[in-house]
DNA sequence: CAGTAGCATAATATCGAAATTTCTGATCCG
DNA sequence: CGGATCAGAAATTTCGATATTATGCTACTG
């Protein structure tokens, strides 16, 4: 990379992202500790913030820094209805636009996911995994050939990843064949038929939301996290590119208080 | 506004989707001069342009700097496809989720709207016809229930403002009645009828990109714009966050290179 | 004892300058 | 005459420090 702003905002994009990562939702990312940690100043640290608080990953608010993204059920559900319809969009486009050399690439980056495993010999998830996960449907999708629409998809994309922690640690969902998933988006884009690969995808993005969501129902934990209610704050600066909404309860943590949730899907 | 940077950005934000704003597509935007025009320092404008990049309305460069988003006809193209599949989505939901209350803010709005006039007295273009026309289409599509999917449709319709001062000045649509097209979104709104609904309000987002575009291909001016062409630089940091895409011939100023462009729509 | 004003501490927002990189233009060599 | 080289200038990036604002604790008052 190379300005320092951007190992650190790839850095920090990355940790964010993470399934095994540190950062709790609605955790405050204090400047100073963060510019110690990455040996650099304060701006730098501060630029990452800003755009990764641009794209809703984080959340600004002027004069109180900047705090990991809240999560929620209404969030989540809010989040997997307009996936569905905006990567169906695109995969009804790519296989009505995509050509012989995008068939290739989507079996190749197929090949390439299932000979990936999903867990380290060790036993610990395979960040190499997720990065060929990305890339197939990264590359299943890019035929539909409008940049614009692969940003988007993208974006909540990246959004989705910030739940995924969870339903790999509380919903385990040993009976799911994610393998078989895969196989049949990849048959689907060179068969060329748009309907069953709509369905496929759509059941394929709905699945961990929701178990997710179901596991959260049944032991209850979608209460406020145990932080003391936010006193009278000036408004988080809203996210106009790309993310509106504000989530206010946890997902996790159960709390004291009982929040209003919005029924999942 | 509470903090300086705030300010700065919403005014530099204001200037660049301003119709008789100074700023041409692809101009750089220097951060000195900024910081001078402002009276602040350079951080706030560099934050600032920061978050302006993270949404797509400017470009960063490692190194070199921001400089105005580039407009052509490829990507209006693109911008014009995706934005009517997103807000048929969003004004679909919209009508089968709304209730009385939705209608009721959709009536207000267009009450306003119509009763705000297109230009000032003086001749000039009216910029509260222009945020009665924002606000008369965010009700609409503000019933749909979905904060990412409201997010989405204004960063797309942000984006959209960029080639709308070409629409204006360029295609003189005389012919076309505005406020019959919100009137007619209206209706179909407190009749909760969807498919006309989307209908109408497709032509009214096809219109100004198909006149402009085919103003620009009579006229010519779809080459590159008269700077020297880009030297290897390093690569624009891409807006993950909502906007891909990389346009790189002008829509204006016929240049004397004969840039490819991807047929309209 | 409850509630509030005031003070000390901590964190953010802003600034101005130093350090690094790129651009410009003139000079020099083949 | 064309192309490479190399200072000087300009712009960006990064830094450290200062100013401003929020937070938490203590002491005080009703």
């Amino acid at each position: 990379m190379s300005t320092r702003t951007e190992a650190v905002y790839g850095e920090l994009r990355r940790e964010l992202l993470d399934l095994s990562g540190q950062f709790e939702p609605g955790q405050r990312l204090k400047l100073l500790p963060l510019a110690e940690r990455f040996d650099a100043s304060l701006s730098v640290v501060r630029e990452a913030l800003t755009r990764l608080a641009e794209q809703g990953l984080v959340v600004a608010t002027p004069q109180h820094g900047f705090s990991v993204r809240e999560v929620s059920v209404s969030d989540l559900a809010d989040l997997t209805r307009v996936r569905v319809q905006v990567e169906s969009l695109a995969l009804r486009q790519a296989i009505q636009n995509g050509d012989v050399a995008w068939e290739a690439a989507v079996v190749a980056a197929h090949h390439t996911l299932d000979r990936t495993p999903v867990e380290h010999a060790t036993g610990g998830f395979n960040e190499g995994w997720a990065e060929a996960h990305r890339a197939f449907h990264q590359t299943l999708l890019a035929g539909c050939d409008s940049p614009r629409l692969e940003g988007m998809v993208t974006s909540l994309r990246d959004s989705a990843e910030l739940y995924r922690r969870w339903y790999w640690a509380l919903a385990d969902d040993h009976a799911r064949d994610i393998a078989g998933e895969h196989r049949r988006l990849r048959d689907c884009a060179v068969t060329r038929d748009p309907e069953p690969a709509v369905a496929v995808l759509t059941e394929h993005i709905e699945r961990a939301p929701r178990e997710l969501i179901a596991y959260a129902q049944h032991h209850g934990l979608d209460a406020a996290p145990p932080r003391k209610p936010a006193t009278s704050l000036p408004p988080a600066r809203s996210a106009a590119a790309s993310i509106g909404g504000s989530p206010v309860s946890g997902l996790i943590d159960g709390g004291d208080e009982h929040g209003q949730v919005h029924p999942p899907l």
